[in-house]
DNA sequence: TAATCCTTGTGATTCAGATCACGCACCGGT
DNA sequence: ACCGGTGCGTGATCTGAATCACAAGGATTA
């Protein structure tokens, strides 16, 4: 099946290839097959609004290709972004399971395809599969120590230097070769950077220039080569 | 009952005063029975720490009076407060949920009383009645929720004025009069503030000043008198 | 009552990072 | 080729809060 921006849709759950890396999608069959039957798939492009900060919620929405940006905002117009999810991840949990406004804004960064479940539909899934609510439980959690973590890097964290060093290291995390040396692609602008550390892109703009004069990092095209992790903890004093 | 501090033991959560103001307190008769069953009741002195950030998970407390001090640090020594909880709160939920690491340290500010659950009681209590589970999923977002607000108060606010005047506004919410003027009962030191919104003494105690000369607060002894919310709320941008 | 600790007020100094102000490279469209 | 938009690099300047330093009040204990 072909659609729109050369994704390939995919249609059912049950037969998702990344089913089992997920923790919503890799659902025994009875409730997979309830999600099955209550989603709404659909393709959206780049610079989607999945839901906007504040908004009553009207569902969860599970993300099933493409990347989607988390962001919060003052009145005076100061953005940060709180995450960057893919694939497999569930949007909106928090608001609806508390049916309090969206705490955040989802803009999608590409295209891509996302499963839609209304606010009802869900909370019933909860009620009649108590394994749901546990699952449910535990990503809350997750999420939980994302927000924790955000909160020790925004509030103990000194110097930005400190901030774009975690940064780096939680890009590296996710693919890290034996020598602690690690290649990651570069997708996000200075100014995103900046407000996910909580500065300003010209700072941004500065820290790239010291961490590579200082061999921290080297930047090939649009591929982000960082040298040794160790290096990057020790400016980490967090 | 009469037990040291001055306290009375709270021994039975079915009788337990104040159980309906409180989720986790106010359930059904068959998972309160259980709740009672599994849980131990302890009277903690002042300054016990509950738990500390890093120890693997044991269980959760149910604290039943006193006030906690929710705090995180960092290596170099700095820390923040994350939050004050008090009676009907559950401690540790997170950790024991995604059984993780506590993810902070709970230490009784006060003489208090806080029921214990074993990690392993707590879990098989959440598999064997899906009401639990869910009321654990509305307290685990609203955990969220609280650890967003402070995101948001870390990232966004500008100044450590505009924080300041936050914090005097959550104060001031459990307690406003119709003319908008509030009394707070003021039981932190400076240093614990200047934790709280993440700046240092010396600032906090010019705050303090800046405030009064503003006449936006007044301090009559340990009594913190608000003159009015909107003034507050003009000083806080986010 | 004295001794000691903890908490607070407030000056003087310093400095990292925000802000302002450019110029330049790159890319997509008409 | 032209042009507008967007992202990037880097100087110069400014400033608000951290830091340092010290004194003086308040509480607690010996």
């Amino acid at each position: 099946m072909r659609a729109p921006y050369g994704l390939n849709i995919l249609d059912n759950c049950l037969t998702c290839p990344v089913r089992a890396e997920h923790l919503f999608c890799n659902l025994p069959l009875q409730p997979a097959q309830r999600l099955n039957d209550v989603k709404s798939t659909a393709i959206y492009p780049k610079g989607t609004m999945l839901f906007i900060e504040g908004q009553q919620p009207r569902g969860v929405f599970v993300l099933c290709a493409g990347r989607v940006k988390l962001s919060t905002s003052s009145r005076d117009g100061k953005t940060i972004i709180t995450k960057i999810s893919d694939g497999g991840d569930i949007l909106g949990l928090n608001a609806v399971i508390s049916n309090r406004p969206y705490e955040v804004t989802a803009e999608m960064m590409e295209p891509g395809q996302a499963n839609f479940i209304p606010r009802d539909s869900f909370l019933q899934m909860l009620k009649d599969f108590p394994e749901v609510a546990v699952r449910v439980a535990q990503q809350l959690s997750r999420n939980y120590y994302t927000a924790y973590e955000e909160i020790r890097t925004l509030g103990l964290a000194a110097s930005p230097s400190e901030k774009f060093a975690k940064l780096l290291l939680s890009w590296s995390s996710k693919s890290t070769s034996e020598d602690g040396s690690a290649q990651v692609k570069l997708t996000l602008t200075h100014e995103e950077v900046a407000e996910i550390i909580g500065t300003t892109r010209e700072t941004v703009s500065r820290l790239f220039s010291e961490f590579k004069k200082k061999q921290l990092m080297q930047l090939k095209g649009a591929t982000l080569v960082i040298r040794s992790r160790m290096a990057l903890e020790k400016i980490v004093q967090s």
